[in-house]
DNA sequence: CAGCGGAATATTTGATCATATCCTGCCCGT
DNA sequence: ACGGGCAGGATATGATCAAATATTCCGCTG
């Protein structure tokens, strides 16, 4: 019990892992907010071993931040931050999209294309949370096609650090129109063209930067 | 005692972090040698959790791998890893030398310029540990001039991906002449040509991972 | 007399350890 | 070759210690 689906064979320190992962990414913490060890132990009814592991894990990737004093929170984005985000995402994610379109049968198509459509159909429902949740399984679905393993794991760290800044944009502009460059992507996919692909992606995560960057020029 | 240095307010589970992060950086375990907790335990003197901590961090930085059935070991580079590593670096790291470039005051140049001495002296002098230790100490001092951290942290976790590969070239190769594009790139830093220095560094790497490249196919 | 500053204390949270439990892989007997 | 034990090592817990923050209380000043 606790924990509560203890998927079987996992160990402890990787479901707490991946539960925090989800909190960080999909805006159950937001940034800024102080994560406690003893609170997460609370709330996950997990022992403080695995809680301790997990956590540090995630702040390996940068999901979450030490603040000096043995005190660990959310990170809040900078402007410069971003840019350097910005870049790193510009770099790494349509080179993976470019070998994914080499590689994608027919099959990893229709997948993407199921999660492209469920994407939308939350976006219509004013669904934050799951546009949240088939966004990211959409980029990384379709990195793990291009079967480059420290690449996207490159990626995926560079999605961590972006996810919490675009669930307050996304609660405070609402899932209003993306354009989506998803459905430029998919059609280049099957056209076979790889640079297609590769541009597609690269459009669709500066939008998703600016978006952030006019929230932070907000304030 | 045991940790050795307890760099006073350091915690436990810091100091082995950077203890293992040296072993792996600079030789002391090599490619697909296993890594076990007890073992750490007792070469390190310290408890289980700092070490547990600590691998945790290492494992989600790439410099050491779950192999499956929780057994820790070094990674061993494939070919592909490479071309994934060579692609990563090439981006990211040219980009942290421009940066850096800009910022950097001629203290900031001195220091390097001592830096490089040191390395080449550990060059003529055969000395592996030596060279593999101020290569390294170059590219990081030089990286935190550019003021930004997760471009850093990136290049930081690419190096670590690198080391224990870079280690066994030089075991096996020795010391001999790496042309020094640092040389290069410290004379574009005084003209204070960014784009020279981007471009020195990018040699600089490039060189490094075409030796890595020739011994993985000499096998 | 009210408000303020600061020292001492209380509480919260993090760090570490010793220990108990559980897997995994190996070795042996059949 | 198959299956069951045995040993080594990993996982997980709770207790204990230490540190940092929050709180309280007292004496002082305006």
């Amino acid at each position: 019990m606790a924990v509560s689906e203890r998927t079987s064979k996992l160990p402890t320190h990787e479901v707490v892992y991946r539960r925090i992962r989800e909190m960080v990414l999909f805006g159950e913490l937001a940034p800024g907010q102080p994560v406690t060890i003893q609170g997460l132990v609370g709330d996950l009814g997990a022992g403080m071993t695995p809680v301790r592991e997990a956590i540090r894990r995630l702040t390996a990737e940068g999901a979450l931040e030490f603040q000096g004093n043995r005190r660990v929170c959310v990170p809040v984005l900078t402007l410069s931050q971003l840019d350097e985000l910005s870049f790193a995402r510009q770099s790494i994610e349509p080179r993976l999209a470019h070998l994914a379109a080499q590689r994608a049968t027919p099959e990893d198509i229709a997948h993407l294309e199921a999660v492209d459509e469920a994407l939308n159909r939350a976006i219509e429902r004013g669904d934050v949370r799951g546009y949240l949740q088939h966004n990211h399984r959409f980029h990384e679905d379709l990195y793990a096609l291009a079967q480059a393993r420290i690449l996207a794991s490159l990626a995926g760290m560079l999605l961590l650090r972006v996810g919490p800044s675009l669930r307050v944009v996304c609660g405070r502009f609402g899932t209003y129109g993306l354009p989506d460059r998803h459905r430029d992507a998919l059609d280049a996919m099957r056209a076979g063209d790889a640079d297609g692909v590769a541009r597609a992606i690269g459009e669709d995560l500066q939008q998703g930067i600016d978006q952030i960057r006019q929230s932070l020029l907000a304030g």
